[in-house]
DNA sequence: ACTAAATATATCTATTTATGATATAGTGTT
DNA sequence: AACACTATATCATAAATAGATATATTTAGT
């Protein structure tokens, strides 16, 4: 039984789920995307990335760009990686659909 | 600027924004709701509830049924605690389509 | 070539949250 | 009376996050 991910370990894996990526990419990738409501400093990056690498959910992967700058660290979803993600986006479907169905938001439950 | 809420503090703020209610029923409802996915323990509801309170995002109301249990105590949202659970009821909304375009959930986005 | 800014990873401490155990007591059922 | 359930609360521990600091490389501007 997985326990469910924290939001900082759910942020990375679902940048993860689109492309391998290193680390300081995916600061910025969050925090564009989020447009600047989830700001991941290299605290709670770095020590999740750790705790993600040891719980099996990602891999560092040697495959990167030619001429790629040496210093970065590409990671990838795991296979059970991409499950627990997948059960954890459908989780927060559900609380957006409970969400609806109180009127904290818009549109068809 | 409200920093965003934690994943025990927005479940009960969703539980609250559907009717009032006192904290053990909290407990319950969350876990029928997510069909046991999510357990709050007594330690986790009631330290929440006192930071809640604290930030003004609920505050405890003497409505109550009549010949009801006297040691219940019941909370209800305020305006911005609303406010607040609608906001990251809307960024969860955002995260869960981001998932969608990387093809974690079926649908459309 | 020199400099400054941005990139990139990593670690450390302090603070904040979460967890699970324990405590206490009222309520309801058999 | 005995028992399970309801209800709130606190405590100690563990886990997660935030922000500062460190170090080194790369890129862009002058």
């Amino acid at each position: 039984m997985p326990k469910d991910l924290t939001p900082a370990a759910f942020n990375i894996l679902l940048c993860l789920a689109g492309e391998p990526m290193h680390g300081y990419a995916i600061i910025q990738h969050v925090k564009t995307s989020t447009e600047g409501r989830v700001k991941l400093g290299p605290g709670t990056l770095y020590s999740t990335i750790k705790r993600l690498l040891e719980t099996g959910l990602i891999v560092e992967s040697d495959i990167r760009p030619d001429d790629d700058d040496e210093r970065r660290r590409y990671y990838t979803l795991t296979s059970n990686g991409r499950k627990v993600v997948q059960a954890e986006a459908q989780h927060l479907e559900r609380l957006v659909k409970q969400a609806r169905n109180v009127k904290l938001l818009r549109g068809v439950a």
